[in-house]
DNA sequence: ATGTAATATGTAGTTGTACTACATATAGCG
DNA sequence: CGCTATATGTAGTACAACTACATATTACAT
C-alpha cells in the first residue's frame, strides 16, 4: 500500500472529475452530464461549476484541450483529465470506499 | 422510495455523528474515537470540533444529555444523537453507497 | 418577425465550514 | 516539579459553494 493523497473531495469536484474521466467536455456539457448522472440530485450552477474549473486547471487536475470549437451557440471550452486529477479522482473512490466499509455502518443498520 | 434529505455531509460531520451513533459521548472521546476509526486519517482540531458540535446542537442533529459527569480531569459534557441526527446520518450513507454504486466508476477502473 | 428556451461562459458578493492559533484547567506519572 | 493526557472552548483566517447578476448565439414555435 503506497502512501496515497486522501483529501477529501466535495461532491462538485467529484463529479466533474468522474464525468471528465470518460471523455472531454466543456463546461455546459459537464453541468448537464453531472445533472444526469446524479439522478437530477447534483445540480451545478455556473459559479460553483466555473470557479471548481478555474481552480482544477490552476491545480493541474484538468488542462484546456486545444482547439476548443466553435461550433453550436456559443464558443466552446474543452477540458480534459490530467494524469494527476485521475490520481486525485481514484483516491477519493479509494476514500469513499473506506467509508461504505467503515465496520461501524454494520452496527448501525443492526441498532434501525 | 420515500424522499430522503440527501445533503452532503462534510467528513467531519459524518464521523462525529457516525461516532455519536453507536453511544453518547463527549468532545474529547468524539476527537479520539474518530481518529480511531480513521486511522488516523481524520484528526479533528478543537476548534473543528467544537464548532460543529455547536452547529449540530443548533440544528437538533444532537443534544446534551443530562448528568454530564465531572469524572476525571475536567468537566465532560456528554452528547447524543438525536432521531433527526439518525436520520441524518442514514440518508448521508445512502448517499455515500450511491456513489461507490455509480456505473460510471466501472468505467473508470476499466480504463486505469 | 419576435419572443422564448436552450446552449454557452463568466463575475461579484455572501455564507458556511474547516483549519490554525490561542487560551484555560485538572489529573497522573516520573 | 514539569510533562503528558484529558478536557473544553474562542478568534480569526481561508477556501469552496451558492445566489444573483451579466452577456451572447442558435433554434424553434407562434
Amino acid at each position: 500500500m503506497e502512501p496515497q493523497e486522501y483529501l477529501p473531495l466535495t461532491e462538485t469536484s467529484f463529479f466533474i472529475l468522474l464525468c471528465l474521466a470518460a471523455s472531454p467536455k466543456h463546461g455546459y456539457a459537464i453541468m448537464k452530464e453531472v445533472e444526469a448522472m446524479s439522478n437530477a440530485r447534483v445540480v451545478l450552477a455556473t459559479g460553483t461549476l466555473y470557479s471548481a474549473l478555474r481552480r482544477m486547471l490552476d491545480d493541474g487536475w484538468i488542462d484546456r484541450l486545444d482547439g476548443s470549437s466553435v461550433m453550436a451557440g456559443r464558443e466552446r471550452k474543452l477540458y480534459q483529465l490530467t494524469e494527476h486529477g485521475r490520481r486525485i479522482l481514484e483516491a477519493e473512490v479509494g476514500r469513499l470506499q473506506g467509508l461504505v466499509n467503515l465496520p461501524q455502518l454494520k452496527d448501525l443498520r443492526e441498532e434501525g
